[in-house]
DNA sequence: CAGATGACTCCCA
DNA sequence: CTGGGAGCCATCT
């Protein structure tokens, strides 16, 4: 389904993706955070829908499931990140301690219309995650 | 307007 | 770990 959703909301969506940075992930539900006023669902429908011709420019692999799973099929998703350096634990799972974006900066998020993420607290020395 | 459907997420058995 | 079910939002039938 969705043949052509909303096109203003899937470029909102495309521009906060194109905004993590190379070796980071976001989940869904931070994009949507980000974006505002959609869901985790949401997001994941739109980066269905990237037109063959933007997904060289959409860095689309880098958003993942909350608990670091790659829901796509194939193993394209995982080898794009691993190339610029993700990281993965022994089960396929980005490392999210190490790798989950901390949303944008306010500057730009405020510049674009857009929202900044939640506090995530010390979300760096926790590294035992294994 | 009601029902169905998803690259989601959370909770419980 | 697996599976089911509810909640979620936008769009399509």
């Amino acid at each position: 389904m969705l043949p052509h959703a909303n096109a203003a909301l899937h470029e909102r969506i495309y521009t906060v993706v194109c905004a993590i940075p190379r070796g980071m992930v976001a989940t869904y539900g931070d994009v949507a955070v980000i974006v505002g006023g959609i869901d985790a669902r949401e997001v994941g429908y739109a980066l269905g829908e990237i037109p063959k011709a933007r997904v060289e420019e959409i860095p689309w692999q880098r958003v993942v499931a909350r608990d670091g799973v790659i829901s796509t099929r194939g193993l394209a998703q995982r080898q794009a990140l691993e190339s610029e350096g993700v990281a993965f634990d022994p089960t396929e799972r980005v490392i999210m301690a190490r790798h989950q974006w901390d949303g944008p900066q306010a500057a730009w998020a405020e510049a674009n219309g857009f929202h900044t993420l939640p506090t995530r607290g010390e979300r760096g020395e926790q590294l035992s995650l294994f």
